[in-house]
RNA sequence: GGGCGCUUAGCUCAGUGGUAGAGCGUUUCGUUGACAUCGAAAAGGUCAGAAGUUCGAUCCUUCUAGCGCCCACCA
C-alpha cells in the first residue's frame, strides 16, 4: 500500500463513519464491477442461485416492507454469490392494475376531476406516465437499499414480452377449457366500477336491521328489502313441518303484489335454509345476492336484477328508481310498514363484504366476467408442496396454503378498469358470447355473426404477475429461463401467499410443468414499536429512505433482521436502528485501533502464531460455522444477532481489550503475532457480515493491508469454516 | 362457523425433556490514547392457568382463559 493511500484511509478512519459519504461510491463501484450480473461474474461461479424480487407497486414510495424483503432477498444473494453460486437476482415493477388506478383516481379526484368523464386512453396514458416516473424513482430507492440486483435484466410488467406470456396462457387456458366467459354473480364496487375477486373483498362485522315481511301467508326475514323487486321465489327448508304445505306451491301474495309486480310466488325446499334463522323463510333473489344465485341455478328460477352498476334501483322498480339502494331500503321499509306488511323489525350482526380499497359494501350482481376453472390447477399445487417439492421454510403456511388451496372457487380475472393488460377477446353485440382473440382476427361472432367488439376489459393484475417467475426469464426459449428455472427461493409478504404466491405456483406448474421456485420464505409485516399496524393516518409509518438517511443502510438492514423471524411480524422502533448505527460505528473503531496497530506490519511476512491467537482463531471458526449454518436454514435473525455479539463482546471487549499490553509489550515476536490475528479476525468478520451490512464491509475491506490484492469484498471467498 | 398461530425479564423476541437467554430499557460505578455512538457491574422471570405422561416439563399430551391472523354464502 503506498503512502498516499495510508494517509487517505488514516484521514478517513478518524472521523466517525459516514454512511452518506459511503454508500452512493460503494453502490456505484458495486454496478460497475457488473457482479450484479451473473454473466459476469468470476469463472468459478457456476452453479446458479435465482430469486425473481417480487416487483413493487410502481405507484409510490418504499414503505418498510419493501425495505425487509430488499434486506432478505439482498442477504441470501450476496451470501450465495460469496459462496460461489452464480447468483440472479431479477428486479421488476408492477404496473399493479387496480391498486394503481385507486391511487390515481384519488389524485384525479383532489384536482377535482374523475375518471368517468374521461376517454379510457387519456386515462390510460396518464397513469402510464405517472407509474413510469414512479418506477424510476422506486429503483433509485431500491439502489439505496443496496439491493444487489441485475438491473439489465429488470422486468415491467407491462412490457411487450409479458404481455405476450401472458396472452399465450390466457389462449391456452381457453383451449384446456380452463377459460369460460360466465354471466354470474360477481363481487361489485359500486365507487370503483369493476368487479373484484373474493381475495379482494373483505368481510366486515356490522349490525343491520333484519325485516320480517309478510309474503301472503308466509313471513320471511330479509335484510335487504329493497331487492323485493328481484325476487322470484321464497324459499324454505324441506323438512320444516310448518312449511310443508306451501312446498312447490305459488302462494298468493295479496298486497305484497303491488310492491313486486307479481302477484304470486313460488315456493321451493332446500337444505341450504336454516329452519331457526328468522321465520325459516326467506325470499330468493338471484340477481342480487350470491346465494340466492345459486338457489337460482338449482331450482331454475328466473334472474330479475332490480339494482344498476351505479347501485342504484333500476325502471323495474318503478317509483323506487333512481334510488341509491341504501336509501331505497328506508323508503320501502317504510312503505310496507304504512301497507301493514312489516310483520316486525330486529337488530343482528353480520358479516358484509366490502372491497378492500374503499370499505364500501359490495353489490353483488350478475354480469358476464371471465373465469378461471381453477380446481385443477390447484390440485397440482398442492401435490408439488405436499410432496415437498416446493418447500415452506415456515411449516405453518404450509397449513395455511393446503386450507386456502382445497377450497378455492373460480377466479374472475377480468376488471372492468383501463390500467391494465388488456383483455385479447371480442364479444358479440348480438348474443353477448365473449371469444378469446390473442391475434385480433375474430371480426364476426362464431356463433351468430353478430358484430363484435374489443373487449374493454383488463386483466386482474394478479393474472399477470401470477406469471412472474417464468414470464421473466423468457419462457418457453429463452436462454435465461433454461438456465434459472425453476429459481430457487420466493420470499415475500406473508400477506400476499394467497394472491400471489399460490398463483405463481399454479400457473408455474401449470405453464412449465415444474415449479416456480423450490423454496418460500414469507416474512411478516413490519409493525411499529407498540406493534400496531404501520398507516400514513395513523402517522406511524417509518420510512425506510428516511431511515437510511438518517441511520444509514447498514444499519436499517440489521434492525431488520435482528429478531425478524420468518412468518411472523415484527416491531420495529426507530432506537433500534439507531443501535445499529452505533454497531456500526463500533466496527469502524475497530478497524480504525486495528490498521492503527497494524501501520508498520507486514502481513505477507512469515509469523509465528501464539498459541493464545490460535485458540482464539479456533473459536472464531466454530463461532462462523455456527453462523453459516444459521443462514443456510434461514435463521438470519440469529446469524444477525450472533455476528453483533460476537464483534461487540468478543472481538472488541476481550480480544482487542486483552491485545493492548500485548502491543505495548517488548515481545516483538508475541505482538506481531497479535496483530496479525487482529487482522485476521477483522477480515473474517467483516466477510461475515457483508451480506447483512453490505456497505461499511465494502468499505472497510478497501482499507485492509490482507483483503487479497483488493479484489471486491462482494465477490470474495466464504470461509469455509 | 372452519382453519392456523401466539402467551417466556419493563419492552421486542430467541430457546431447550435435566434447576432460563439476547437486544433495548433500568440502576450503580468508571473519562489521560480505537470508540461516551464507550467500558465495568447489578437488579429483574413459580416460561398464561390447570391436569396428565416422565426419575424430571418452559419444552410432549389434554383442557381452560386471553390475544392475533387467515378463510367462510345463515338471509
Amino acid at each position: 500500500m503506498n503512502d498516499e493511500k495510508l494517509n487517505q484511509i488514516n484521514e478517513k478512519l478518524l472521523k466517525p463513519y459516514n454512511p452518506k459519504e459511503t454508500e452512493g461510491r460503494i453502490y456505484k463501484s458495486w454496478e460497475e464491477s457488473g457482479y450484479f450480473n451473473p454473466d459476469k461474474l468470476p469463472e468459478r461461479h457456476k452453479e446458479p442461485f435465482t430469486i425473481i424480487m417480487p416487483p413493487p407497486n410502481a405507484n409510490g414510495s418504499l414503505h418498510a416492507g419493501h425495505a425487509v424483503f430488499v434486506t432478505i432477498e439482498d442477504l441470501m444473494i450476496r451470501y450465495k454469490r460469496m459462496r460461489g453460486y452464480k447468483t440472479l437476482w431479477l428486479p421488476g415493477a408492477d404496473h399493479a392494475g387496480f391498486e394503481t388506478q385507486v391511487v390515481y383516481e384519488k389524485k384525479l379526484e383532489k384536482e377535482g376531476r374523475s375518471r368517468f368523464k374521461m376517454e379510457r386512453q387519456e386515462i390510460y396514458d396518464e397513469i402510464m406516465a405517472f407509474t413510469l416516473a414512479n418506477k424510476k424513482h422506486m429503483e433509485n430507492q431500491l439502489r439505496e437499499l443496496g439491493a444487489s440486483c441485475d438491473w439489465s435484466r429488470e422486468k415491467f410488467t407491462l412490457d411487450k414480452d409479458i404481455i405476450e406470456t401472458v396472452y399465450a396462457t390466457f389462449k391456452k387456458l381457453d383451449k384446456d377449457d380452463l377459460l369460460y366467459r360466465g354471466k354470474r354473480i360477481i363481487n361489485w364496487c359500486a365507487k370503483h366500477q369493476t368487479s373484484l375477486s373474493e381475495l379482494e373483498t373483505n368481510a366486515k362485522d356490522q349490525t343491520d336491521k333484519l325485516y320480517y315481511i309478510k309474503y301472503g301467508p308466509i313471513t320471511i326475514a330479509t335484510s335487504r328489502p329493497e331487492t323485493i323487486f328481484g325476487d322470484t321465489a321464497i324459499a324454505v327448508n324441506p323438512h320444516d313441518k310448518r312449511y310443508s304445505q306451501y312446498i312447490g306451491e305459488e302462494i298468493e301474495l295479496g298486497k305484497l303484489s303491488e310492491f313486486i309486480g307479481k302477484s304470486k310466488l313460488k315456493v321451493i325446499a332446500d337444505e341450504y335454509v336454516e329452519k331457526d334463522f328468522g321465520t325459516g323463510a326467506l325470499k330468493v333473489t338471484p340477481a342480487h345476492d350470491p346465494n340466492d344465485f345459486e338457489l337460482g341455478k338449482k331450482h331454475n328460477l328466473e334472474t330479475v336484477e332490480v339494482i344498476d352498476k351505479y347501485g342504484k334501483l333500476n325502471e323495474k322498480t318503478g317509483k323506487y328508481a333512481g334510488m341509491k339502494a341504501e336509501e331505497a331500503r328506508k323508503v320501502v321499509v317504510q312503505d310496507l310498514e304504512e301497507a301493514s306488511l312489516l310483520a316486525k323489525m330486529e337488530n343482528f350482526s353480520h358479516a358484509v363484504k366490502v372491497c378492500y380499497k374503499c370499505e364500501k359494501t359490495i353489490e353483488p350482481m350478475i354480469m358476464p366476467q371471465w373465469f378461471v376453472r381453477i380446481t385443477p390447477l390447484a390440485k397440482k399445487a398442492i401435490e408439488a408442496v405436499a410432496s415437498g417439492e416446493i418447500k415452506f421454510v415456515s411449516k405453518n403456511f404450509e397449513k395455511i396454503f393446503f386450507h386456502w388451496m382445497k377450497n378455492i372457487q373460480d377466479w374472475n380475472i377480468s376488471r372492468q378498469i383501463a390500467w391494465g393488460i388488456p383483455i385479447p377477446a371480442k364479444i358479440c353485440d348480438n348474443c353477448g358470447e365473449g371469444f378469446v382473440d390473442t391475434e385480433d382476427v375474430i371480426k364476426k361472432c362464431p356463433k351468430c355473426g353478430g358484430a363484435v367488439y374489443k373487449d374493454t376489459d383488463t386483466f386482474d393484475t394478479w393474472f399477470s404477475s401470477g406469471q412472474w417467475p417464468f414470464a421473466t426469464l423468457g419462457y418457453p426459449d429463452g436462454k435465461d429461463f433454461k438456465e434459472f428455472y425453476p429459481t430457487n427461493m420466493m420470499e415475500t409478504g406473508s400477506d400476499i401467499l394467497s394472491f400471489w404466491v399460490a398463483r405463481m405456483i399454479m400457473f408455474g406448474l401449470y405453464i412449465t410443468g415444474k415449479p416456480p421456485f423450490k423454496t418460500i420464505y414469507l416474512h411478516g409485516l413490519v409493525r411499529d414499536a407498540e406493534k400496531k399496524k404501520m398507516s400514513k393516518s395513523k402517522g406511524n409509518v417509518i420510512s425506510p429512505i428516511e431511515m437510511t438517511a438518517k441511520y444509514g443502510t447498514d444499519a436499517l438492514r440489521m434492525a431488520l433482521i435482528v429478531g425478524n423471524t420468518p412468518g411472523s411480524d415484527m416491531a420495529l422502533a426507530e432506537d433500534k436502528i439507531k443501535g445499529y448505527k452505533h454497531f456500526a460505528n463500533k466496527l469502524w473503531n475497530i478497524t480504525r485501533f486495528t490498521l492503527s496497530a497494524a501501520s508498520n506490519f507486514d502481513p505477507s511476512a512469515r509469523i509465528d502464531i501464539a498459541e493464545q491467537d490460535k485458540a482464539t482463531l479456533l473459536e472464531l471458526n466454530s463461532k462462523i460455522e455456527y453462523i453459516t449454518k444459521d443462514i443456510e436454514e434461514y435463521r438470519f435473525y440469529m446469524a444477525g444477532e450472533k455476528l453483533y455479539h460476537y464483534i461487540w463482546h468478543n472481538f472488541a471487549d476481550i480480544i482487542i481489550e486483552e491485545s493492548k499490553k500485548r502491543l505495548a509489550g517488548k515481545d516483538s515476536q508475541d505482538k506481531d503475532s497479535a496483530i496479525w490475528t487482529l487482522l485476521e479476525i477483522l477480515k473474517k468478520s467483516v466477510i461475515v457480515l457483508h451480506p447483512f451490512m453490505p456497505f461499511i464491509t465494502e468499505e472497510i475491506w478497501s482499507m485492509l493491508p490482507n483483503n487479497n490484492g483488493e479484489k471486491m469484498l462482494i465477490i470474495e471467498k466464504w470461509p469455509n469454516k
